[in-house]
This record gives structure tokens, C-alpha cells and sequence, in this order.
DNA sequence: ATTTGGGACAATTTCGAAATTTAGTTGACC
DNA sequence: GGTCAACTAAATTTCGAAATTGTCCCAAAT
């Protein structure tokens, strides 16, 4: 009897919620059953079930009769994820640093040595971030979020980071401006949370999570990305 | 040939969402395939895709190999969604009173009459609510926050509407202590958000929302509905 | 030259049964 | 008398084809 504790819908949804959120299948493109059931070796219903779940997280568009897709990217959807993410996730981590005990501290250490201690941009290819980092990252911001107690609370600010994942494909790693330094950016951020100081640490969430955008936005490729 | 728009899918979604909204599938109630395809007049694949689609809601709960089950309620998940609501929805009050045009203000002042001329209890039931009530004051409070701009803030806070509307068959539509004029607390938040005064109308939105679940857990009847 | 209609093709949507798994019950054995 | 195993029954999960709908191309008419 093999052990299979998963049912081959969750399989399905987390292999095509990771493709999405990893960008190998990039926004605006269409996902078409016959590919997809071959690809990932299942009947119809099982991706039908898995893209509505997606859908209704937002990361697949649906239309009637016509199919599925990557939710496309465009700047002003960007702006305004943007202005939630630094709301929302502000309040978020308020809440954690009044509410979070010293294991989260911990957590918070560890997540940022780790992240700290992976490449930044992909070996084969230096003008792209390092899966291995990305996934670091996601796992440090997740954690800063982890000292709040409400699960509610922890879930949508979680939601909007995911959103934000569809963006990150785009987001170059090198600053060319020249005047970026993100490891310092986190390890001020980690500063502020240990110090127990939520003016700070919340400006300079904010600071982060506003300065990838605005160099995303400026350097156009929004813009080019849409208009798939 | 039958004008059918909208694929049968999006009718069994949007009737089971309906009926748990409304609370004709109580919380804890077990949504077998059989009884709801011979209600609906569809096929298991309909039914799971609406199911899969009302877990990512929130709003159904899946437990692999075992079934779906409309999401239980209890005393620690509704303080912790009270918080969630106050603290969010004060923000997108926020925004709406710094965004919102005068189109904005009639459609604040047009779903409040609606709501003040429609019956509080039903007329069956003396004590339950009335669902023409309830469907009012829904879109009472989502017109409230419509002048926020952020479409990302929007949703975020109308889920958590949604949420809440689990706990709302339990609700009781009279206060038995007396000391409560739910009318009166819809009008002030009303004239503080025409006179454009942020804090004022977010404090009251919170007593609002706060006033709410505290009856409720006192009541004591939210405990004794989740030990199904 | 543009538009309108028909028709073949491809894709989505829906169905109903087969395959798996779980829950409940009966029986045998310690 | 209690525990464990196997069997039965009911439910979920999965499949693959049929039905429906949208898309594209081409021909005919304005």
C-alpha cells in the first residue's frame, strides 16, 4: 500500500500554485487543460478544481467559456497592492512586536541568518534572483509577521505577499542606480523588531517594500509585461 | 436556443455561497455530494469545483478523503475576526472619507434609507432577523467602503464581511438588556462620515462592530452552536 | 473593400460511472 | 469479556468521453 497521504488535487494545486508563484508560468499566459492534465499526469477535474482554487486566490483569472490565465501584471494594480502591503503588513507586524514572545525573536534571527547566507542572484544566470533566495526571502518577511497572534490578521497579509510574488519575476536583483543595499535594509528591519521599537521597525518595513516598487515601476517593465 | 450566460458552475457557486451567507447551511453542517447534486441538479464535478472554490473563502472546510463541511464557528475565531474587522475596516473607512466624491456620499446616504425602511425581524420569526434586514445592511456597510479607492482594501475587508456573516444567525436581534439602538448607531456613523470626520467615524464604526460580537459572546449562544 | 453568414475545428464544460478510501459491523480469537 | 481482523457499505476521489460553446477561416453578398 503506497503512502499517499495526499489526494492528487492538492498535489496538482500546490505543483501549479508553486509555478506560478516561482514565475514559470509567467502572468497573462494561458493555461490550457490538454498541456496542463498531460504535464501533470491527471483527468481534467482534478486541474479544473485545482485553477478555481487559485482563482479564488487571486493568483488565476477565469473566463467563462474561454479558460484560465495567470493573473496579468499591470503598474496600477501594483501601486495599489503596494499601498496595502505597507498598511496592512505594518499593522501586522505591530502587532508582533507587542504581541510576539522570545522564540519568535529567535525565529525572526534564524530566518535572516538563512536568508542572509544565500546567493543573491541564480548561478547560471546573474541578472536573475536566486530561487534559493527567493524562497529565504518570503520565509524572513513570513516570519517578521509570525509574532502577531491573529490568524486572520496573519493570513491577509500573507495573501498580499503572494500577490506580490507575481511581480517579483520582474524585479531586477542589481540595483543599477547603484544606491540599494537590500541586506542592510533587512538587517535594519531585524534591528528595529529586537529593539522592540514599532515606529521604526514599520517605517522601515515600509521603506522595503516601497523601494522595490518604485524601482520596479521606473524601470518600465511593467509596462512591456502587460502587454502580453 | 436558452440565453445561458452563466455556466452552471457559477449558479451552484454562487446558490451554496447564498445559503451559507444566509445561514440555511449552519456552521458544522456536513455538505454531502449526493444530497447537494440532486438539489442543485448537477454533477459531483459541479459541486466540488463550487466547494473547492467556498473553502478558499473561507467559508467551507475540507478534510481530505472525509468531505466538506460548512466552517465551524467559535468564541476564540470570532474575537479574533471582531479585531481583524475593527482594525481594517477603520483603515478603509479611512480612505474612503479621504477619497470618496460626492457620488460616493449618495449612494452612503441611499443604502441607509434602504436599510432604515426595511423590517429589522422577520415577519414569521419575531426572532430572527429578516433576510431583506440583513441584505441591507450588508450592502450598507460594503457602500461605506466603497469610496476607498484601493480595490485591494476593498476586497480584503469585504471577505471579512463575509466571515462575519457565519456568526450572524446567532445573533440576536433585540438586546434584552435594552441599553442598544442599532438604528441609531448606523445614523452616526452616517453623519460623522458626511461631515468627513475620520476619527470620529472610525470610532464609531469599531463600537459599532465591537458592540456586536460582545452581545453575542455573552450570549453565550456561540459556544453551544460549535460542540456540533 | 468591407461585412455577414455558415461551417469545421478546437477548447471548455458537464456528466456518470469506475476506482479508492473511510467508517461501521460482524465475527473470531485471545 | 475485550481486542483485533476482515468484511460490508457508503462516501469521496478520479477518470475519460459526451455535450456545449467559442474561435477561426472562407465564401458570398452588400
Amino acid at each position: 500500500m503506497a503512502i499517499q497521504a495526499k489526494t492528487r488535487n492538492e498535489v496538482a494545486f500546490a505543483r501549479l500554485r508553486g509555478d506560478i508563484l516561482s514565475g514559470r508560468l509567467i502572468p497573462g499566459q494561458k493555461l490550457a487543460f490538454a498541456e496542463l492534465c498531460e504535464s501533470y499526469g491527471v483527468s481534467v477535474g482534478v486541474i479544473r478544481e485545482a485553477l478555481s482554487r487559485l482563482v479564488e486566490q487571486g493568483l488565476v483569472h477565469s473566463a467563462p467559456q474561454q479558460g484560465f490565465f495567470v493573473t496579468t501584471i499591470s503598474g496600477p494594480d501594483l501601486v495599489y497592492l503596494t499601498q496595502a502591503r505597507c498598511e496592512i503588513e505594518s499593522l501586522v507586524l505591530a502587532h508582533a512586536i507587542a504581541e510576539g514572545n522570545v522564540e519568535w525573536e529567535s525565529l525572526v534571527l534564524a530566518s535572516h541568518h538563512r536568508l542572509v547566507n544565500a546567493p543573491l542572484v541564480s548561478p547560471e544566470d546573474p541578472e536573475r534572483l536566486s530561487e534559493e533566495w527567493v524562497e529565504r526571502h518570503s520565509d524572513f518577511h513570513q516570519t517578521l509577521l509570525l509574532g502577531c497572534e491573529n490568524p486572520r490578521l496573519r493570513g491577509i497579509a500573507g495573501q498580499l505577499r503572494d500577490s506580490a510574488e507575481l511581480y517579483r519575476r520582474w524585479s531586477v536583483p542589481f540595483d543599477h542606480e547603484g544606491d540599494r543595499d537590500i541586506a542592510g535594509e533587512h538587517a535594519l528591519i531585524v534591528e528595529a523588531v529586537l529593539k522592540r521599537d514599532t515606529a521604526l521597525a514599520t517605517q522601515r518595513l515600509v521603506e522595503h517594500i516601497s523601494k522595490t516598487t518604485s524601482l520596479l515601476l521606473e524601470s518600465g517593465v511593467v509596462e512591456g509585461a502587460e502587454k502580453r
